[in-house]
DNA sequence: CTTGACCTGTGTCCTAGACACAGGTGTAAA
DNA sequence: TTTACACCTGTGTCTAGGACACAGGTCAAG
């Protein structure tokens, strides 16, 4: 398999398998002849298992530690709990301030809704976000 | 002032100041001797608007726009009102993958609370992600 | 004059791929 | 066989918003 059959057959972008190839995820044999990377069932499972990962949020370089432990023939179970955790507390942290920001770009647009156009002065650029005081 | 005085009063950081004079949104007079960049009220309107304006998430680049458009004279509200009901889509969309995402890594924590840790096998690199046929 | 703390501008680095590009490949028509 | 043309390839570069590294400048204390 070629690059972009490989990827299509995975449900992703040739560019993230040339990606993941560039940086040392994946190993693809070079066809001899071509140069071409080529594919085959390990290449897949692994990839499957970055994807699934990605899935989670696990950052690249993550996912890299992961295998190399697999690699290596230990159990990366317990650093895949570890990170689990830590993400989601990350996405616990993300959720909030997306929330926050949320409510204040609505507000935003209720306090603005009777306010005017107006021009730039000397004093103010635009005076809908500089009249606030908030926060 | 100089950039360490202006950020602190400002309250960002030198580095900040510094790109944003380096991508041309502040414009500070460069010292004769020194080369420093000085920093004066104008700018401080400037930044304080900048800071304002990226706390809404509107990006740089944007905010490049509204300056620019404010620097020739006209309007800029109602390109602002326009960021900002784009941005509060954006920002439901992140919220919405937020909770998916947070949903999953729970899911996964609870899923995975009575399972083993397992070593890889040429099957499997961890079989907490793998087993799942998720989604 | 020297020490040392702090400050300066500039250059490079980060994520996770996306995009551009010159050239290779493969199939079909001529 | 040659030509045409669509598609594919690897590699190099770009992105946002600063953070960090680094060699050298500045300035008050001694």
């Amino acid at each position: 398999m070629k690059v972009t059959e490989f990827a299509n057959s995975m449900n992703t972008t040739p560019d993230t398998v040339r990606y993941y190839t560039r940086i040392g995820l994946l190993t693809p044999n070079k066809s001899s002849e071509n140069g071409y990377k080529v594919f085959g069932k390990p290449e897949q499972k692994r990839l499957k298992f970055i994807l699934s990962a990605r899935q989670l949020d696990f950052s690249v370089e993550e996912i890299t530690d992961i295998l190399t432990q697999a690699d290596t023939g230990h159990s990366a179970c317990p650093l895949v709990r570890d990170i689990v955790e830590q993400r989601l507390v990350a996405t616990e942290k993300q959720f909030q301030e997306a929330m926050v920001l949320r409510s204040r770009l609505k507000k935003a647009i209720n306090d603005w809704q009777d306010k005017p156009d107006n021009a730039p002065t000397g004093e103010m650029i635009c005076h809908l976000i500089e009249g606030e005081g908030d926060e």
